[in-house]
RNA sequence: GCGCCAUUAGCUCAAUAGGCAGAGCAGCUGACUCUUAAUCAGCGGGUUCGGGGUUCGAGUCCCUGAUGGCGCACCA
């Protein structure tokens, strides 16, 4: 775009830092002599009656939001990083013709500036810097969006640095999200778990069942994926004696995105030697519960839509079978055949795919049924095992795998397991689904065999868990996915 | 990937049945020494998402493409 063909009013801020450069005045400058933030002004002067000089001189320094200029007497609100806001008032009297006029000609909404003066309050009660002096901090070019209507979602998105400006709520979700990671970690530090980086640039890619982003490396001359999951390599590290290990950092998946999906997502796994998936299930909780307390220092939380979510206390637990039996009003075991399970999806309307087996009809009537309803925070226990290969089989139930998936507010935040440690029978499970992806997939899994290599010497019994970051911030703020990602993928405009 | 809906000024949105493209905020000019989304008067600002078509005439109807939202599919 041309400089000609610049909207007006681009036009017009650019020819303002021009007049200000051409009058030897710096829009840019390195440095101004701030004194106060505005947070340090509000909190040196609480309750001042209206009409008040206190006779303290600060330099402050604010993004103007409003602007309410009159004759003489000239009114703004600055903000600062942490949504504070201030007032800025420039009278005639203080400033001078000059430096009054100047601020009416050239601060437009959106600019930064400096101002020095005393700290008085105006006379409908105001806390306000009268200023001495003013300079412009950083001009802006851009016209800030209407601070009163709400800015269109794709906007926001695309745009993040403008929602920011405009919306201290989405300060607060940045805020919110680093607070709840510190609070993740701090959780696993106060338990003596270690914190890992495996690799994210894999040769082959496991521990989940996901199409993979592929990418090469020219020094290797060798294709990589973007990993799915950390899990294969935490393993290792157990295997290795990091029995207590975690893990924060994305992963990608090259599928849909939705309201709760996102092709790259941050993921939480830790694995705990000599835990069950009943031990990392009650971490589980503590782990959710005390990001909510960090965050918001209570265990029943607010979402976006004003209502309360209760995360306190225990959780309900059920199992998959058990609560499908109840839904369905008829007892449902892993020794079920496929076709009462076909019967009892089309009795109750759920059209099913002819080619699903036991586990995947099972898994598939109990979202339709149980899952979809669920609200509170609900640990679903005992999978069958057909669908949860790499999981251990039930220590008393035939048919059932020691794994749960926690449920909030109807999506899955987490998931958890007594870990499959045998070599052996992971060697056949891995084969397996790897000739089933071979068979489905054009990006069929290899087996890996460093990671069999790896159980081959030994790992000790251990319960791991995986829960989806964006998603915590998701269960704990009530947010879309997209909310809870500073910068989530768009496409180029 | 499939279906439905949307895209108009810097931003948020209108525009009767196909008949001169508008409002609020923002911008510009002027007035105003206590404003709070300040107020008052005046002015400017448009490739109506791109391309093609129908028509005397298209923001509006048809075809096509782009982007977004929602639903479905896949998935956590």
């Amino acid at each position: 775009m041309s400089e000609d063909d610049l909207p007006e009013q681009m036009r017009v801020r650019r020819d303002k830092r021009d007049r200000i450069l051409a009058a030897g005045v710096e829009p840019y400058p390195v440095e101004v002599p701030r004194t106060h933030s505005l947070a340090e002004v509000r909190a040196g002067h609480p309750d001042l009656p209206a009409d008040t000089q206190t006779g303290e001189q600060v330099g402050v320094t604010g993004r103007v939001m409003f602007l309410r200029n009159t004759g003489k007497l000239c009114f703004a609100t600055l903000r600062e990083g942490d949504g504070t806001e201030l007032q800025a008032m420039l009278s005639l009297a203080k400033v001078g013709e000059e430096a009054l006029g100047a601020w009416k000609a050239d601060v437009d909404l959106g600019d930064h500036v400096f101002v020095q003066g005393e700290v008085i309050t105006s006379k409908r009660g105001e806390l306000s810097v009268l200023a001495d002096s003013w300079q412009l901090t950083a001009k802006s070019l851009r016209p800030l969006p209407v601070a009163h209507k709400e800015l269109s979602e794709e906007t926001r998105v695309r745009q993040r640095y403008v929602d920011l400006i405009l919306r201290p709520k989405a300060r607060d979700v940045v805020r919110t999200r680093a607070t709840v990671l510190r609070a993740l970690r701090d959780s696993f530090h106060r338990r003596g778990f270690t914190e890992v980086e495996t690799p994210m640039l894999q040769t082959l890619h496991g521990g989940a069942s996901a199409r993979p982003f592929v990418t090469h490396s020219n020094a290797f001359d060798l294709d990589l994926y973007l990993r799915i999951a950390p899990e294969l390599y935490l393993k290792r590290c157990v295997v290795g004696g990091i029995e207590k290990v975690f893990e924060v950092n994305r992963n990608f998946r090259n599928e849909g995105s939705d309201s709760s999906h996102s092709p790259e997502f941050a993921m939480l796994e830790y694995y705990e030697a000599y835990a069950t998936y009943d031990t990392i299930g009650v971490f589980t909780r503590e782990l959710v519960q005390e990001a909510a307390e960090a965050a918001f220092g209570s265990q029943v939380v607010t979402l976006a839509d004003g209502t309360e979510y209760d995360l306190s206390g225990e959780w309900t637990a059920m199992t998959m079978y058990g609560s499908l039996s109840d839904a369905l009003g008829e007892e449902v075991t892993p020794e079920t055949t496929v076709e009462k399970l076909r019967s009892f999806a089309q009795a109750r309307g759920l059209e099913t795919d002819p080619k699903l087996g036991h586990g995947k009809l099972v898994e598939e009537l109990w979202e339709y049924l149980v899952g979809d309803h669920l609200h509170a925070p609900t640990f679903v226990r005992d999978f069958p095992v057909e669908t949860s290969p790499l999981t251990r089989q039930h220590r008393t139930q035939d048919g059932v795998a020691e794994k749960w998936d926690l449920y909030v507010r109807g999506f899955e935040l987490a998931t958890g397991y007594s870990e499959l440690v045998d070599p052996v029978i992971e060697r056949e499970r891995l084969t397996e689904q790897a000739r089933l992806a071979a068979k489905g997939d054009s990006e069929a899994m290899r087996l890996d065999e460093d990671f069999l290599r790896a159980l081959e010497y030994g790992m000790p019994p251990t319960g791991g868990a995986g829960m989806g970051v964006d998603r915590l911030l998701m269960a704990l703020t009530g947010l879309g996915i997209r909310e809870t990602i500073l910068f989530p993928l768009v496409r180029p405009e």
